[in-house]
DNA sequence: TGTATATATGAATATATGCGCATATAAGGA
DNA sequence: TCCTTATATGCGCATATATTCATATATACA
């Protein structure tokens, strides 16, 4: 967690100071999760509302196993949350910061 | 290339609608130019100054090949631009709203 | 022209990634 | 319990990616 750098003192980050190791794993990460197609329509989806496996299979016309893998995947990074009803499992987001990037690099694409 | 969807109207994306495929396209690639550490680290360095290419190297402990391989990468998405002065090219960051989403990130996660 | 320095590039390799199939697990109902 | 539906998961394949070595290119200068 904590390592013998700037971020220990709390500070900003300073301008030529390198990152540590965590922070470049954690920021890698969170954009290595939005670096793909699938796992952006997924989340794109979920943006609005909650959804079934299913659901979202159909609606993207993807197999439910890969669904079900990119939604571990996301989850497993804390991108996304899930509640039980019956046998149905609804998937939704749960990083606002995450889905934040997402809509400002889809509006900033949108509008050239 | 294009599809029945709602960017050809040329107005804000709607909520539940699905995403076009250059749109994705052009998403997923942003991401992941920001989704390698080494890439990463890259571009930290230049948000701050220009730098040759063996600067970037030598400050970043990375072999003169690997840091142009990955000059070039971020130069084909137009993400760097450099300028010769005699054999030296330096490189600098080209897009301001990728830099910003790097910004963002690295703040969000020294802040947890 | 020849040498030195800086950068780019091609090929090879190792690793990571995404997907689909087949199957396992889990819950609900007859 | 058996059957059905919904979801998860292990494995393998194909492909993508990052890095390195060796070498090519380019510029400056003697």
């Amino acid at each position: 967690m904590s390592v013998e750098n700037n971020k220990a003192k709390g500070q900003e980050m300073k301008e030529t100071e390198q990152l540590d190791e965590e922070t470049l794993f954690v920021v890698s990460q969170t954009f290595k999760a939005l670096s793909d197609p699938t796992r952006i329509r997924i989340l794109h989806l979920l943006c609005e509302r909650e959804m079934s496996v299913n659901q979202i299979a159909d609606t993207l016309e993807l197999r439910q196993s890969t669904v079900s893998h990119q939604l571990r995947f996301l989850k497993n990074l804390r991108l996304v949350k899930y509640r039980r009803a019956g046998t149905t499992i609804f998937y939704s987001h749960d990083d606002e910061h995450v889905i934040d990037l997402l809509q400002q690099t889809i509006n900033h694409a949108l509008h050239h």
